[in-house]
DNA sequence: CTATATAAACTAACACTGTAAGTTTATTAA
DNA sequence: TTAATAAACTTACAGTGTTAGTTTATATAG
C-alpha cells in the first residue's frame, strides 16, 4: 500500500531534505532567489518531484514561513527561562534584545514572514496567523504578569475609545484574563521593536548610523524604565 | 543629431509613460507582478525597447522607488503646511497620520520602498539613502523647532551611551545643528510609526484587531503627551 | 512465489520571465 | 540627396513554475 520513495538512502526525509535546501538556498542567495529547480538540482532530484511532498511553490513557502514563525516563538519563549518571574523588566528587555537577535541572525527568513520577497505570493493568513500569534502572546504574558504584580504602568494619558475597547473584549473573551492597556500596549511595544529591527534589516537608517544595536537598546531601556519604572 | 522617437504621437514621453504604466501594473496586481513584458503590452511597444529608456529592470525599479521617496517626503511636508509653527504636538500627529495615509493610499508603494517585494533586485543605497532621508528630515525638523521653543521633553532614563553620542556628532556635522537628544527621538519615533505601518499593511496583526487605525492614534497621542507634554 | 496496485520518481513540454544580439526604420544634419 | 544615429523592431537564449504522461520500485494480496 505503501511503498518506500525511491532514493530513500540518499533523502531519508525527502519533505524536510527539501525545506532544509530552500532554507540553504535562501541563506545563501537571498529569499528571492528561492526556486524549486534549484532545490531539485541541490539534492539530485528533479524538480517535478518536489509536487509530490508539496502541491506547488507557494505552498512550500508557507510550510517554511510557519517553521520560521514558530522559530520565532520558540527562541522568544527560551529567551525568558532563565530570568525569574518576578523580574518583569528584565524579561521585557530579554524579549526585545531576542527578537533583534533572531532576526539578525537569519535576516532572510525574518524578510521571508515579514516583507513579501517572493513574487507573486501572498501568505494564507488563516493558516500563517495562529502561529504568528505565538511570540505576540510570550510578550502579552510577560506584561500581564507584570500588570498583575502592579509593577506595570501603562500610559493612561488618553482614554481607550469605545472601538478599541471593544476591539479588546473581543480579544480577551478568546485568549483568556488580559487587561486592556496591556493588550494596547503589547501591540504597541511590538510595532516599536519590530519596526527599529525592520528599518535596521531593511538598511533605511542613514548612513551615519553606524551602529543600529545602540539605538535599539538604548529605545528599549527607555521602554523598561517607562513601563516598569520601579524595576532597578 | 538627435532624432525623434517613432511613435511620439502615441507616448510623447515614453520614459515616464513607461513609469506610469509600471506603477499601474503594480497598483493593479502588487508589486511582484511587475513584469517588463506586461509594461509593453499595455503601452503598445516592444518589450526591448524599455532598455533605451532604462538599462534593465532593476534600475526601472529604483526609478521608481527614488519616486515613491519623493512623493513621501513631499506629502509629509505638506501635511504641516497648514499648522503654525508653534503647534508641535499637533504638527508630529499630522506627520504621524499623513505617513500611515499615505502607506494606505497605496500599500504596493510603500511596500515597494520599505520592503523587498521584487526577486532579485536589491535597492542601490547611495542613490536611495539620500531620497530616502528627506522624510526622516521633516520629522526632525519638527522635533527640533519643538526642541528650540523648550517645548520637547525627550526621556532622558537612560543616558546616551558613548557610541550614540560620537554616532549623533558625526551625523550633526553633516546635517547641521540637531540635539542629540532629538536626533534619537526622531529615529525611534519613525521605527515606532514605522513598525506600526508596517504590521498592519503586512497585515500582522492579530485577526481580532479589526480597526488597526485606532491603534495607530492612540499610539500615537500617547507619543505627543510623552514628548509635548504641554501641548494640549 | 507471483501478480497487482500504488506511491514516487522520471522525462518532455508549455507558457512565462528578463535580457542580449542583430536588424530595420524614421528622423536629423551635412 | 546622402550619411549618421537614436530608437524602434524581431529573434533567440536561458531561466522559471507547472502540467501531463510515463516509468520504476516497493508493498501487499492471492
Amino acid at each position: 500500500m505503501s511503498p518506500r520513495p525511491h532514493n530513500h538512502e540518499r533523502h531519508p526525509n525527502l519533505q524536510t531534505a527539501i525545506k532544509e535546501a530552500a532554507w540553504k538556498q535562501i541563506a545563501e542567495l537571498g529569499a528571492t532567489a528561492l526556486n524549486l529547480r534549484g532545490i531539485a538540482r541541490a539534492l539530485g532530484i528533479a524538480a517535478p518531484s518536489i509536487y509530490n511532498y508539496f502541491p506547488n511553490r507557494d505552498d512550500l513557502i508557507t510550510a517554511l514561513i510557519i517553521d520560521a514563525f514558530a522559530s520565532l516563538a520558540d527562541s522568544q519563549a527560551a529567551s525568558i527561562l532563565s530570568i525569574s518571574e518576578q523580574e518583569h523588566g528584565r524579561r521585557l528587555f530579554a524579549l526585545g534584545i531576542n527578537y533583534r537577535e533572531w532576526a539578525i541572525a537569519k535576516p532572510e527568513r525574518y524578510q521571508l514572514i515579514f516583507g513579501t520577497p517572493l513574487a507573486g505570493y501572498v501568505a494564507p493568513l488563516d493558516i500563517t496567523q495562529p502561529v504568528a500569534g505565538r511570540s505576540l502572546a510570550v510578550l502579552m504574558n510577560v506584561l500581564m504578569a507584570g500588570h498583575l504584580a502592579g509593577k506595570l504602568r501603562p500610559e493612561t494619558g488618553h482614554a481607550l475609545s469605545p472601538q478599541l475597547q471593544a476591539m479588546f473584549a473581543d480579544w480577551q473573551q478568546q485568549r483568556g484574563a488580559a487587561d486592556e492597556q496591556v493588550q494596547f500596549l503589547a501591540l504597541s511595544i511590538w510595532g516599536h521593536v519590530h519596526g527599529l529591527v525592520s528599518v535596521e534589516i531593511g538598511q533605511q537608517y542613514p548612513p551615519f548610523i553606524t551602529n543600529p544595536g545602540e539605538i535599539y537598546r538604548h529605545a528599549l531601556g527607555l521602554m523598561i524604565i517607562r513601563y516598569f519604572p520601579n524595576s532597578e
